[in-house]
DNA sequence: TAGTGGTCTAGACCACGGT
DNA sequence: CCGTGGTCTAGACCACTAT
């Protein structure tokens, strides 16, 4: 027999709204184009605000929208392609990487890390802050965490702290062959720091991407970087060699 | 630089009581527990309870809170390591791979399918549910999409569909040389249908993982894998079960 | 049936960005 | 200053689960 579930359960209302809207944004509106305000289109659909701001946060969550206090909400172009992933094994901060170093302190890290790291409950690590920027966008914010035994050589530097300092421990890292790479991605919200830096509100979602660098035997640093959800798309190429043409679809450096 | 910033700023009250909701969890819950229902904490915070659900959802976002309708809200687990890439290539389907193939169909796949596979628009295209399961929780599902023209040899087979037919199209695909893998990871919402699968409500976050499968020049098949983005963490190295940290905010200083 | 989380309403005020 | 999205309230009803 068919079962055929005549299915008389409701749609919520906001899923519903969510999916018209989505059509809509296919067909009658184009990137960068502003939508009327949040008010006038509640009024529009014939529901509270707070419903149609359910469906609006859906499709900002699948990128679709972008909605700026003060200003509006306006259609957003599609995801931006990032590259995670790399063909063969290097140390942050080698050739061509898309990282830009701000700053760099010294102290004991939470103990999160110190417990990522192997490293013992009060050794002092250097951490690197660094921040990602494609299309004039910034993506992605970076804590490296690099424990000092990792770069002992650091003596003869100067700055105590800034990117002159951020760069010397990143070249100092060079100097240890890189062994292997341990990487995993999972979703979170934006802390306030890096909220402000990724130009989002605290709380917005992030792709968390947890990196592991191993070198003599143990743990010799240890990323952590968070990237928009809601403008990023992370690759992963490790192919083979073939560098397949791409349709429409953007890719970052 | 003192930097002493008083920020006059104001919390947002569901950002401030996220924070003493997940300090308490660390100290006074253990995993499974269940917490009080949201009308009864609201009352304890002295917020309304939709205030108190902005927490609650932030919390389950990141992995925090499991909450069932009907049920309740309990403290979830630490997030399991989910293998996703593998050091060499493999098709779907091989010995050892984590997915269970449930169901195939045939027919002409949705433009943005037909697109990423580089077929024509009305080519026929075989799709293959399939299954992940860890732990004895499902966490993720996953569409194949194999145009006809990669398994063209499936003359011989008798089932027209369902997991005999899904296992016979895998089989098909493994006779190709794997030249190549593309993949990438984005935010999404579950669908109707992966909610279900996945024993979610519709619109739950997940995490998107699309991988592209090349052989003999082209794309040989296409993988919409869909993890709960809640439960899992995604893991791209040999060791998939290493423990790594599961802190809520990062310290800058 | 009782209790839970999920949806929805109709307001109000606040923080921010541009004018 | 005004208009925008962000936060918050105090209700109401619904859908689901367990007993």
């Amino acid at each position: 027999m068919g079962t055929t579930q005549l299915e008389s359960v409701p749609e919520p209302k906001y899923w519903h709204l969510k999916t018209v809207l989505s059509e809509a944004l296919d067909s009658e509106f184009s990137v960068g184009e502003i939508l009327p305000n949040e008010r006038d289109l509640a009024a529009r659909f014939g529901v509270a605000r707070a419903t149609l701001r359910q469906a609006l946060e859906q499709l900002e969550l699948e990128g679709r929208l972008q909605r700026r206090r003060g200003v509006g909400t306006t259609v957003a172009p599609p995801r931006v392609g990032v590259a995670v992933g790399t063909e063969q094994h290097a140390w942050p901060g080698a050739a061509g990487d898309a990282w830009q170093p701000l700053d760099c302190t010294e102290s004991v890290p939470p103990s999160a890390v110190a417990a990522a790291l192997e490293t013992g409950a009060d050794e002092s690590v250097h951490t690197v802050r660094r921040s990602r920027v494609s299309h004039g966008q910034p993506v992605a914010a970076e804590l490296l965490y690099v424990p000092a035994s990792s770069v002992p050589d650091l003596s003869g530097i100067d700055a105590p702290s800034g990117p002159a300092r951020a760069r010397a421990v990143l070249r100092e890292l060079q100097r240890l062959e890189l062994e292997g790479e341990d990487r995993a991605v999972e979703l979170g919200s934006a802390s306030a720091g890096d909220a402000k830096e990724l130009d989002r509100l605290p709380g917005a979602p992030v792709l968390v991407v947890t990196t592991r660098f191993f070198a003599e035997g143990r743990t010799a640093a240890l990323s952590v970087a968070t990237y928009r959800a809601d403008t990023c798309r992370l690759t992963f190429a490790d192919s083979g060699g073939v560098e397949i043409h791409h349709g429409p679809e953007r890719q970052a450096s």
